[in-house]
DNA sequence: GCTATTTGCCTAGATCGTCAAGGTAAAAGT
DNA sequence: ACTTTTACCTTGACGATCTAGGCAAATAGC
């Protein structure tokens, strides 16, 4: 009842995080959400309900690309790589979460 | 279908800055809309189809208290103000917020 | 006096992103 | 043998926001 409200990551930051690991790296699924997770500190964490729909949305719209490989511990993994448009889509949302989490913060009264 | 992808709030935040704007003033749901837009140099838009069931929500809630009076321009105007449990819940909404921004900015590689 | 605009409140419907909670399979550790 | 870890996947529900409407009264313009 009370309500959990619950929240592993700010809502419409997956996609961009995402691509954000990619950048650096080509990685599969399970390593994406590793990485946020060690990026953030520990305190972002990607559930993997929400992560493969992410990728699928995200290769639907061409924005990464998926190959089948081996992972570093010798499993099948799917590995993602972002495309070029992915890279012009994640300037631009980058941009707009920074102008938004900027005017919010001032709106708090809160400088970074 | 292309999608517009309109943001004019972060998801998750509007609870939150109402609470924030009403912690200075006691102000209409209309005034509440507008202090957000000006403190946030005109960035942040709320739409009155987030406002008023935000409002319902937090009233319901208890955390924010509603009586009627006149507006400044003399219609009739609903205002609100914060209760005790609303400025608790304020403080925690804002701490939480500012450590996920925090953690999704340090992946972007970002510094405010 | 008539009309348009602004102020102010309200609601119904759709959309979208995330999460919870399941399931499958294979490699490695015990 | 059994469990844990790695890895992928799906379904359903939920919650927050936006679009797009509607209503009413006060002011401004003509």
């Amino acid at each position: 009842m009370a309500k959990t409200f619950n929240a592993d990551l700010m809502q419409g930051t997956l996609d961009m995080l995402i691509l954000r690991v990619l950048h650096s790296d080509s990685l599969h699924g399970w390593g994406i959400a590793q990485r946020i997770h060690v990026l953030s500190s520990d305190i972002l964490k990607v559930e993997e309900g929400s992560l493969y729909p992410s990728l699928y949305r995200m290769e639907r719209k061409g924005l990464i690309k998926a190959s089948w490989g081996i992972s570093e511990l010798n499993r099948r993994a799917k590995f993602y790589k972002v495309t070029k448009t992915g890279m012009k889509y994640y300037e631009s949302e980058r941009e707009k979460w920074i102008q938004l989490a900027s005017a919010t913060a001032s709106v708090l009264g809160h400088s970074f």
